[in-house]
DNA sequence: CGATCGTTTGACAAGGGTCAAAATGCGTGG
DNA sequence: CCACGCATTTTGACCCTTGTCAAACGATCG
């Protein structure tokens, strides 16, 4: 019995994460509950969000992955940042933003609108780290494109994400999803897909990835993590809840 | 004599950019104003503000430049952004704020406080319309970085620059300051400096670009344009004072 | 007038891109 | 349940941009 509820009552990413980001009110998670009823769905490859578009209302993405992304005129389309379940759109500071890039969902994927927030709240706070999470994983991307290879590329990429989502709670045992192909993760790093594939093949030969039904192991993370000198992100100093 | 009140009262590039930004009231022109009596200098080379300090307050460049940098095990330090004078400083949104980079004077830099904004006040959203401008650019800077060739992302900064200047009032008949060593442009771009000048005199001889004394000048910026399809710009959609 | 920093030039190496095609996987309809 | 068509992964050969290393040259400053 109890096993059924608990089954039932999965905190969601959202309520997982938020929880993480600050001590959040039984009614600021009974708000965050309230709003995941709400959920809109967007179809793989849809266009969720267009490069100019007005930000009408914030949201969060509760399943699936996005990417944010610019379409250039010779048809690339790079990829400058994913956004997985927890993770927050169009929290623009000023009056009238908006959207800086356009969005496009990966995978299917659902957002919720996001509860308001009174000022100074744990809620509010939460959402301010979140921002900050994004600027930092935005920062992230720019020296990870910079100065590694791509063996070092791609290793610090997925340190990074299998981080995101164990912090939202969607690893299972060290395994996390990675429902992405070999093209959209060239995007994503900057390489080519043909690139990519040779260089995932040397990981699994060093034996520092199994892949298999889109599902992502990485066996030896911390030999993965002094390869590639990886930090893990923390949004205040001497904050050890994040 | 009005020539002299004209000369002795220039606005300063701080004021310049933020009435481009927003219609400020002549109250706010004069917060800014004396705000500006207020300067504190750091000489060139010397770090402003290092990874992870707390933010104390919001400031403002008002001459010099500057750059937001990260320092990295093997010695490297690639600069992931330039500041310019008109340009904030410390501008995240939560309440314990870090700074997410270090930043390091390029030239001697002067730095005013930044007078505290009525919330729904012009100065308000000058300010918000800044922060959204430095995410533009940082995003453009990605870009950049991504799918652009040496030649083009040399071209591409400049004409970003030179807009960013023109914006804050230091342009002078096409003319623009850009005092830095090969070295920092190389940082800035992600090349290294040997490439750095070797394209350099590459655009020289296609008549792009001249330099003389830390000042340069782009003869034909619309062929430069053109040959990066650069878009300058643009905050909000429709709003043609930015 | 050294000393030091910045610019310029040369020779060479290599990581990653491009192009092309084969192999494998997978959803859909018959 | 099978066959077809399309998407994705894999492999191979070749080349180009950029980095590396080293040294010479030029300018600026105490």
């Amino acid at each position: 019995m109890t096993g059924l509820r608990l089954l039932a009552s999965t905190p969601s990413p959202l309520a997982t994460r938020f929880s993480r980001l600050a001590p959040l009110a039984p009614a600021e998670l009974d708000a965050l509950g309230q709003a995941e009823r709400n959920q809109r769905r967007s179809p793989a490859r849809r266009e969720m969000v267009a490069l100019g578009d007005p930000v009408r209302e914030r949201r969060a993405l509760v399943s699936g992955w996005a990417g944010r992304q610019r379409v250039l005129a010779d048809g690339r389309r790079p990829i400058l940042g994913v956004l997985l379940p927890g993770d927050l759109l169009g929290m623009g500071q000023h009056r009238n933003p908006i959207a800086p890039t356009s969005i496009v969902a990966i995978t299917e994927v659902m957002t919720v609108p996001l509860p308001a927030a009174a000022p100074g709240s744990a809620l509010a706070e939460a959402y301010a780290r979140s921002v900050a999470l994004e600027e930092f994983h935005n920062l992230a991307q720019f020296t990870r494109l910079r100065r590694l290879d791509a063996y070092e590329r791609i290793a610090d990429w997925l340190l990074e994400t299998r981080e995101r989502l164990a912090h939202a709670g969607l690893t299972v045992g060290g395994h996390f999803p990675l429902p992405m192909t070999q093209e959209i993760l060239a995007d994503t790093l900057g390489l080519t897909s043909v690139h990519v594939n040779r260089t995932l093949q040397a990981m699994r030969r060093d034996g520092l990835l199994v892949f298999q039904d889109k599902m992502m192991l990485l066996p030896d993370p911390e030999r993965l993590a002094t390869l590639v000198e990886y930090r893990p992100a923390r949004v205040r100093l001497g904050d050890p809840t994040l």
